[in-house]
Formats: C-alpha cells, sequence, structure tokens
DNA sequence: TTCGATTTTTTAACAGTGTTTGGAATGCCT
DNA sequence: AGGCATTCCAAACACTGTTAAAAAATCGAA
C-alpha cells in the first residue's frame, strides 16, 4: 500500500508547489502578473493541471490569504500565552504585523487586496479578523477594565492604525526607507496603547 | 471656423464620456469589471476608438487617479484660506478626506489601488502627497512651533491614521455601516490633533 | 506478457482581455 | 464632381481563465 501514500505526498507536494509558485512570481513582479499558465509553466505541467488542485484561480488565491490570516491568528495566540502584561502583548503584536508584511508583503498585499492584488472571498477578514475569541480584542479588554463595546471600539481603532501604518508605508516607501519606518509605528503604537489604559 | 471648434467640443466632450463611464462601471461592479470594449459599448463607438484620446488603459486610469488627488489638495487649499485656526482646518480636511472616501469610492479605491484597482503609474502619491507646499503640512506645523523633521513625522502619522480609518471601514463594513464609522474617525482625528498640540 | 479498464495529463477550443494595423467610409474644400 | 484628409472600425495578435475531449500513462487481471 506505499504506492497510494507516495502519489498523496506527491499530490500534497504539487499543491504546495502551486502554492510557492504563485507567491513567487507575486513577490517577484506583483499580482497582476500571476496567472495559471505561467504557474503552469514553473511547475512543469499544462495549465488545466492546476484545476485538479484547485476549483478557480480565485480559490487558489483565498487559500494564500486564510494561510496568512491564519498564520498572523497563531502568532497571536502564542504571543497571548508568552507575556502576561498586555502592554508587552500589543507590543509584540505590532511588531509580528509589521514583520509579517515586511517578510511575505505578498501575502499582505493579498490579503487586504493591495496593489492590484484580487480575491473576490469577501467574508475571510469579517471571518478571521472578528470579535470573537480574538486574541488582540482580549489583549485590550485587559488593559483597563471596559464595557465590551468600548473595547471593540478600541479594537477597531487599533487596527485602522496599524493596517494605515503598514498599508501607507508598503504603497509610499521604496523597500529601502521600510526600516526608517519602523520606529515611527512602534511609536505610534506605543501612544495608542497608553492613551487607552 | 465654428466647425473646427464644435470638434473640439465633441472631442472632449467624448473624452469625458469614456472618463465617467469607467467610472459607472467601476462604482457597479469594481474595478476589475472595467475593461476598455465596455466603456467602447457604452459610448457607442468601436475599442479602438478610446487609443485616439487615451495611449492605454493604465493611463486613463492615471488621469482618473490624479484628478482625484488634484480635487483633493484643491479642497485643502480651500480649507486653508477658509478657515484661520489650524485645529479647526484639520479637522475639516479629515471630514473632506471621508466624504470624498463616500462619494466616490472608485476614485479613491484607484488613488491607493485598493479592491483589485490597479494604476501602475507610482509617482503620483509621491507627488500629490508630498511635502513641499502641501496644505496639510503646514497646517500641521502651525498647530505649534516644531522642527521641519517632527513635523514630517506628524504628517506621516496623520496620513496613516487617515488612510488606515478609511480604508478598513471601506474594506470590513458594509455600506450601510459606514456612517457608524464616521464619528469614530472624526473622534480618532480630534484625538490624535489635541496630542500633538 | 498482453489486453482492457482506469486514471492522469494534455491538446484544442471558447470567451474574454489590452492593443495594433489596414483599410473603408465619411465629410471637406477646391 | 474629384481629390484629400480625417474619422472610424473590422480583424487580428497575444494574452487571460476555464472547460471538453482526446491522448497518454498507469494499473489490474487473464
Amino acid at each position: 500500500m506505499g504506492i497510494v501514500e507516495r502519489r498523496e505526498r506527491l499530490k500534497k507536494q504539487v499543491r504546495q508547489d502551486i502554492i510557492k509558485t504563485a507567491r513567487e512570481i507575486a513577490r517577484e513582479d506583483g499580482w497582476q502578473a500571476v496567472s495559471i499558465r505561467k504557474i503552469a509553466d514553473v511547475i512543469e505541467y499544462s495549465p488545466p493541471i492546476l484545476y485538479e488542485y484547485f476549483d478557480s484561480k480565485d480559490k487558489l488565491l483565498e487559500v494564500i490569504r486564510s494561510g496568512g490570516f491564519t498564520a498572523l491568528k497563531d502568532e497571536f495566540d502564542r504571543i497571548k500565552n508568552l507575556y502576561r502584561n498586555p502592554e508587552k502583548q500589543l507590543v509584540e503584536v505590532a511588531q509580528s504585523i509589521w514583520n509579517f508584511s515586511v517578510d511575505q508583503p505578498e501575502v499582505f498585499q493579498l490579503m487586504f487586496n493591495l496593489e492590484g492584488a484580487f480575491c473576490q472571498s469577501k467574508q475571510v477578514y469579517g471571518q478571521e479578523m472578528s470579535i470573537q475569541g480574538n486574541a488582540v480584542w482580549e489583549m485590550i479588554a485587559s488593559l483597563r477594565p471596559k464595557a465590551a463595546d468600548m473595547v471593540s471600539k478600541t479594537y477597531y481603532e487599533w487596527w485602522c492604525l496599524t493596517y494605515g501604518f503598514i498599508s501607507i508605508t508598503m504603497i509610499t516607501q521604496s523597500r529601502h526607507d521600510v526600516a526608517k519606518a519602523e520606529p515611527i509605528y512602534m511609536e505610534g503604537v506605543r501612544r495608542f496603547i497608553r492613551s487607552v489604559m
């Protein structure tokens, strides 16, 4: 029965190759340049093969986007368990989002449909960044006793601040000047945290 | 010589029709759905005609984007001349950006390559939102005597805050809930202004 | 091994995209 | 009316995502 297993492994490998190739092209030339045929070229298959692994191009993008949200979420949970101080937690979270956007800009772009990236599935951020069971929401809640409504409002503001900094930096700054913007971002985050404590 | 003038007028009219149609399609079905052939269909010309007015689709988008930045800039200048108090000026500016993003979301999306909109020309925000002669920069500068570096930093933070709020709202909230987010945005703006005064 | 069946892969096509070219139709002036 | 210039479009090219059918490869059993 080793044959079947080997096939399974191969299938998973090809699937991962497709995702990896899509991301590589996107990182190199932008999501605009990612096409089924180009991916097929790289993985050395004919274009229709991709539809054995993903229902459509949009579904492929959705998987990559979803993977990004999951990775971030896991990171937030890890941080929540690692530190006790909610202020420290939030600073670490902010830093991890920043690092994520620097290390995997193409995934970040896809997650928020930036720079020509376009994935239809709307519900993702709604789900992934929703209030229920959200680590960051709970961190903000434990900063200071507050009503749930106020926490949600602060959480919303937190996201706007973070997202604004990162995407404006990503859009306007060259890859070289991004490092210069980081301390401004982190300072803004710290000031924000202190303002709601 | 009235014939030549009539032709000129007609040409300008067609040019405006192209822009208007592109925006209408974008507003209705998103920038992803905007195509040369669809525009040609609406203005009742064949596709090649569009290239008499714009060198490429990207140039057409660039004109629309540029128009958005110019409109905002003019509005900022108007506000600067209208009010004396820099705090009031900035609040008005914030309000006008918000209104702009609500009234002409498709232009806002194109200006920042949001939601699948994609216009190559990178230099635009660099120019339009640059420091030199920028009304908002000067408003921030006159809030409190500060070194130019500090003003630029605050200006950067200002843009991140504004952009973050508007685009996160645009992305996550349904058209119906946008109004609910506005006071949160304006409150954030006021708090920001006070924090740098 | 060889034949038949099943699975895997590809070729070819369709409809759509941006863009260019050649020529046809139109209107203008002499 | 004839010649000229302009305006305009049909057709084509190279792409895109996607699908149907044919081909190729694989496997199981005789």
